[in-house]
DNA sequence: CCTCAGATGGACT
DNA sequence: GTCCATCTGAGGC
């Protein structure tokens, strides 16, 4: 049963643990240069700002990088990293609250127009890809900005608009939602083991 | 399948 | 000057 109405502000000001876990199995859309690009999440971690060290607004840290996390739940949180990458993040909970998820993985659905993504992704049309580039495609956080097209153009964005939303998709049953730690923050002491991170 | 070096530049101190 | 919620390609198995 899939389903493309957007989601609601509430489901955004909820729990961030809760909106991570739930955010599995929704359909990211992004519309740009009249294509409509659509992948499905697939991986999830939450960051929550109050007892997270992992979290870039720990302890209410507050600079023009991380002003994103205190915007009301449903906004996006989009950072670059590397050099050369960007993450995309869906901010939650109340405005003030800097609490976010970022978006780990996401895959093709049915109506993916393929196409559009890989030009994205790979500046090559789909059926040019090596078996090895389709099973990568977007499972990574700068992956999938990249084949979605998101940029820091989209960070703070409302996701409650009409060219940049998630909407409701599948509906995944808990027991194939597989939880483990978070990736790559392996400086955030006693955080990094906190069991924050969900996929399918 | 795995590991690892190198790319690359903005944000922060 | 240092850090970084990453990715790729090369080389080995």
């Amino acid at each position: 049963m899939k389903s493309f109405e957007k989601l609601s502000r509430e489901f955004y000001l909820k729990d961030t643990l809760f909106v991570a876990k739930n955010l599995i199995g929704k359909y990211i859309v992004h519309i740009v240069d009249e294509k409509k690009l659509v992948m499905r999440i697939t991986e999830t971690e939450a960051y929550i700002g109050a007892v997270d060290k992992a979290c870039h607004a720990y302890g209410g840290k507050r600079t023009q990088r991380t002003e994103s996390l205190f915007l009301e739940g449903g906004s996006a949180y989009v950072y670059f990293i590397y050099g050369m990458y960007y993450c995309f993040n869906v901010v939650t909970e109340p405005q003030n609250v800097p609490c976010a998820v970022l978006i780990r993985g996401a895959d093709f659905i049915e109506h993916s127009d393929l196409n559009s993504l890989s030009l994205f992704r790979y500046d090559k049309v789909y059926n040019e890809l090596s078996r090895y580039q389709i099973k990568n495609f977007a499972n990574g956080p700068g992956k999938l900005c990249k084949a979605l097209g998101i940029t820091k153009a989209l960070d703070k964005e409302s996701l409650l608009g009409d060219c940049f939303y998630i909407c409701r998709g599948e509906d995944i049953s808990e027991k194939f939602i597989k939880v483990g730690k978070r990736i790559n923050i392996d400086y955030a002491e006693e955080a990094k083991d906190f069991l924050w991170r969900f996929y399918i």
